[in-house]
DNA sequence: ACGCTTTGTGCAACTTGTTGCGCAAAGGAG
DNA sequence: CTCCTTTGCGCAACAAGTTGCACAAAGCGT
């Protein structure tokens, strides 16, 4: 999948160790590609043998800090794989299954839990947001090429939690023993 | 996770066999819960056990079709399980990892595959759009509770590929080495 | 020096999702 | 009837993701 690759951008970024990586993953990049700490250390075990990365192998390193960083054959890896064509991944949402659920039960209140996830996805564009006015200050016309992409990524997080709370807040009135409210 | 429940859905709304869940699932359902044909099996194989559908079992049915229903205690417990609290899982993106690894690496060029996936993601809206005109062919105000749910669900799709062609429209622009387009 | 907590690392077991293949039955084409 | 394709069912193996636990080292208060 893309875990790999996405560690390997981080490890290009700046080099790091696992629980370092980790942290950033419940950050930045994890904003889109979320991953555990378990996760993170397997697949630096497998790009570390896959020769991808190379790391501070102080012997036995057991319960000591281990510092990663990319190799050469790392970074080509990464280039090509952003190069790659790969499609979309259909999107994978619990809560509209339970809104069709509620449909054909036909008994079941989901206003409330509803009005939860709004709470839910508010907070995370809030998050988004303040990133953006912290690491983007300038309306986004002056940036450099990288920064540019840094900033279309926190725009795609951006543009999908206002969708989302823009249908949920359209929803909400429509669904039955609910009193109308407006967003 | 929720396949289980969204299976349930399924034959909630209507009984079927496993390759006609499949289909379901390639359709409607699936737009917002995808699933292979071997993780329905499975999980139909895994339901039956656990007494919460059942089926025309004729004896040793390799290779015949076999019918899957509801039962009580399934419909039981998909409605416990839509009234449960859940959060909503973190979004999953392979293209801004990507965006992210190209902005690392300096070097790559996505305008081109950025320019696919809104061909895909338009092609998905469509499919969303033709489904409404057909299904929901009044403006949403006169349908009755469950109705509403269902086409609250659509419309969670619509917004949400709505909002991924914008963002997409506006970034491609701002990409190095691509020239101005207009929407 | 002694416990106590936090941090970093990792194993093991499990669940979920994917891929590839095989086999049985049905149904049409020759 | 026989061949061949399509449809439905399912196993096996694997890859990805999750959960729970364990243990070593470092920092800290006493």
């Amino acid at each position: 999948m893309s875990l790999p690759h996405a560690i390997l951008t981080s490890l290009l970024e700046k080099p790091a160790s696992g629980a370092e990586l980790a942290r950033r993953f419940e950050k930045s990049l994890g904003y889109f590609w979320s991953a555990t700490h378990q996760q993170i250390y397997r697949e630096l075990a497998r790009l570390e043998e896959a020769g991808l990365i190379e790391s501070s192998d102080r012997e036995s390193t057991r319960g000591r800090q281990r510092h990663y960083s990319i190799r050469g054959s790392g970074r080509a890896e990464l280039e090509q794989w952003s190069r790659a064509q790969e499609d979309p991944r259909p999107v994978r949402d619990a809560l509209l299954v339970r809104l069709r659920a509620a449909a054909a039960l036909g008994t079941v209140e989901v206003a409330e839990e509803l009005r939860r996830h709004i709470g839910l996805h508010q907070g995370q564009l809030d998050t988004y947001l303040a990133i953006e006015h912290s690491d983007f200050p300038d309306g986004g016309s002056a940036e450099h090429p990288s920064a540019r992409l840094q900033h279309a990524v926190l725009a795609a997080g951006i543009g999908y939690e206002r969708a989302w709370l823009a249908w949920a807040r359209d929803t909400l009135p429509t669904l039955p023993r609910d009193p109308v409210r407006t967003g």
